[in-house]
DNA sequence: AACAAGTAGTTGAGCTCTCAACACGGAAGC
DNA sequence: GCTTCCGTGTTGAGAGCTCAACTACTTGTT
């Protein structure tokens, strides 16, 4: 693609930049998606919210609370529950004094497989994430991570909002 | 999850760090899928292939190369094409000295549909993106991302690696 | 009280991706 | 020449995701 309007294209340097950097994330979630499924018998995104169910009091969360802390839709969530459900790892039921909640809670079997998969994903993480980074590189990936999250939520749901969250 | 074992766990900065950056980046990506499936009717990988098409001699390319270029495994990147084929915008025919490969390329109306898609995407790109940044982070951010590939391919396919690629 | 508007969650259809299996041609050994 | 192994690309099944539509409940307005 060449120019043809006003519209401000990216030089070499950013083009080189943002590809590497959008092949290194994508290469990064594959690895360690293929690494829970193939020792934990889950994608990294079940992962996640087993994790986020574990960490929660009651080891139990609102489902629109749930899908906000895994960046999920309510669809994707729910789809995601039905199906750990399906293999005893979560249950659900109704809410208190909002009817037409739902609660989300990790069963006991639940927890055990979540205990099984954490030592082997957090080790998959330390070795391709933090071992390959200077201490610099790792505070500013902080850094940059914080400002692209600021600046999709100040802009995002304007005009290519998830249909469902925003 | 606690310690039990041997596994050095994350600490709470590296926890921190580690799940804004996957959060930040995950958003990005659905960000500007979102974009291109609303504004182009196709998903950021099929862009991906167009625009490496159409950067190609040609205007064509192997399959193999074409799916080492796209970091997408074989399969998919065939399931891809032939999708787009459906929709006009790829015609696949085979090689010259070798009866097993295919060359994938582009069709008129593949790269006029490029051309219409392109602007829209690289405008969020760099609004999302560069102008979320510093020069310094942008620079940093290359960094990372050659330091990350350059792990994955190191130690990939040599427990997770792709059943296809690797 | 009644109605409109917003929120919570689910569902089904269609699409894309992954994985494993397959077909077939090329390259290397002998 | 034959066999064995490797590389290339496709296919089908099944899993997971997106989107739009829908139900059911709550909140705000008048």
């Amino acid at each position: 693609m060449t120019e043809h309007s006003q519209t401000r294209w990216l030089d070499d340097r950013e083009q080189r930049i943002w590809r590497t950097f959008m092949s290194a994330s994508i290469e990064l979630q594959a690895h360690l998606d293929r690494q829970l499924r193939v020792d934990a018998g889950m994608p990294v995104a079940y992962y996640e919210i087993l994790v986020m169910l574990s960490e929660a009091p009651g080891r139990s969360l609102r489902m629109s609370r749930l899908a906000e802390l895994c960046n999920s839709s309510r669809s994707r969530l729910s789809h995601a529950v039905a199906a750990m459900e399906k293999s005893g790892w979560v249950s659900r039921c109704a809410i208190e004094g909002d009817r037409r909640g739902a609660v989300a809670k990790l069963t006991d079997a639940g927890y055990e497989v979540l205990r099984q998969a954490a030592p082997g994903h957090v080790t998959e993480v330390r070795e391709t994430l933090f071992e390959a980074l200077t201490e610099e590189q790792v505070q500013v990936l902080g850094e940059i991570g914080a400002a692209l999250k600021a600046r999709l939520k100040e802009r995002g749901c304007s005009r290519y909002g998830r249909g469902d969250t925003c």
